[in-house]
DNA sequence: CGCGTTATTGATTAGGCTCAATAAGGGTGG
DNA sequence: CCACCCTTATTGAGCCTAATCAATAACGCG
């Protein structure tokens, strides 16, 4: 699958039933390459918002792959490029303060968005507190105080469910955010 | 490289200097394949023990899968897992309690030292107490105290720095640990 | 033997969680 | 078009897990 249009997330749970969101697809983003390889799923797919996306018969890519080498070698690449992503989800849960933390992921978020292609400051990010959450480890309450402290300090506003990033330079400057991690120069 | 024999771990620094450990590599491991692909390295590789590692040189690894699609089918699987052990990883760090997130990550280690052939509970597992707390985002201290905590309840036995897991099941069994997402079938 | 790393323990603090209650939308059915 | 309901967002009070600060012990190595 490959998400054509709008934002879906990728989770986790724990036996308890905690979700953990581990990563958050954008426009243009392949969303499943490891269905080609494992037998099993290891985790779930939900949508941010309505989207579309575009099935690829395995089987053709599959064929693609073996014809391409080229094709097979930008898959590799794209699935490096997650995994350094989820890396630094990883450090981000694990050694960044809750304000720090959501800021973080924002300016992955709207890195990734603009790199697309997408107007900045104009696109709004369609994460409600309660997904934000569960990407940051962090409760909706707490995601709720803190962006109130971020939207008091400018560095961004809350309409409606959707946030906007004024100046994504500050909020990248606040979260000591180094997009070298997100591999964008192709 | 690859991991001939003894214990390394991957990690990434904030910018404030806190460390988050991001994989610990047991014997038979490989260590970065990425660098085939990114031009630029993510993280960093620490020796957790002294260790031996392998070289092998990236033009004859890149002719061999070039020559061998079964090669390079396998380095992808390789790649797809390390990835669903890193996104595990976040949701340790994100949705697990100190105890579990402890326990958690040993049982991995342990898990994964028995799918190499190593005897359990007599292998111990050598990481110190910093270590740990890098790799589950604690500090030190409280790793220290949760694991008199686990000792206590004879989940796990400490002895000059190393950690060993006398019953990795019942260890399993309080970490809900689901090794599903390590994907060791063949 | 001396020193640096690692482990231990206690006291105190604080960041973030829980519980509780209310508000504000937005969508749906009548 | 309006009432209702469900999701999402807000706000306050109190609590608790894990952090911080501080000091000491125990190794292990040169």
């Amino acid at each position: 699958m490959v998400l054509v249009e709008g934002f879906v997330h990728r989770f986790r749970l724990t036996d308890e039933g905690h979700r953990q969101i581990l990563a958050i697809y954008v426009s243009g983003d392949p969303l499943d390459f490891e269905h080609l390889y494992l037998p099993l799923a290891d985790d779930g797919l939900q949508v941010v918002r309505d989207c579309t996306v575009a099935y690829v018969d395995q089987k053709d890519l599959q064929e693609l792959i073996a014809a391409r080498p080229g094709v097979a070698q930008a898959i590799v690449t794209a699935l490096l490029v997650d995994a350094s992503i989820f890396r630094e989800w990883t450090l981000n849960v694990g050694r960044r303060d809750a304000r720090a933390r959501i800021a973080h992921l924002l300016c992955e978020v709207a890195t990734r968005l603009q790199a697309q292609g997408f107007e900045l400051p104009a696109t709004p990010i369609p994460l409600t507190q309660d997904q934000i959450a569960d990407a940051t480890g962090l409760t909706a309450i707490h995601v709720n105080r803190m962006l109130k402290s971020l939207s008091s300090d400018g560095l961004l506003q809350t309409r409606r469910g959707l946030i906007l990033v004024p100046d994504l330079e500050a909020l990248c400057e606040m979260a000591s955010f180094d997009e070298r991690y997100l591999h964008l120069q192709p």
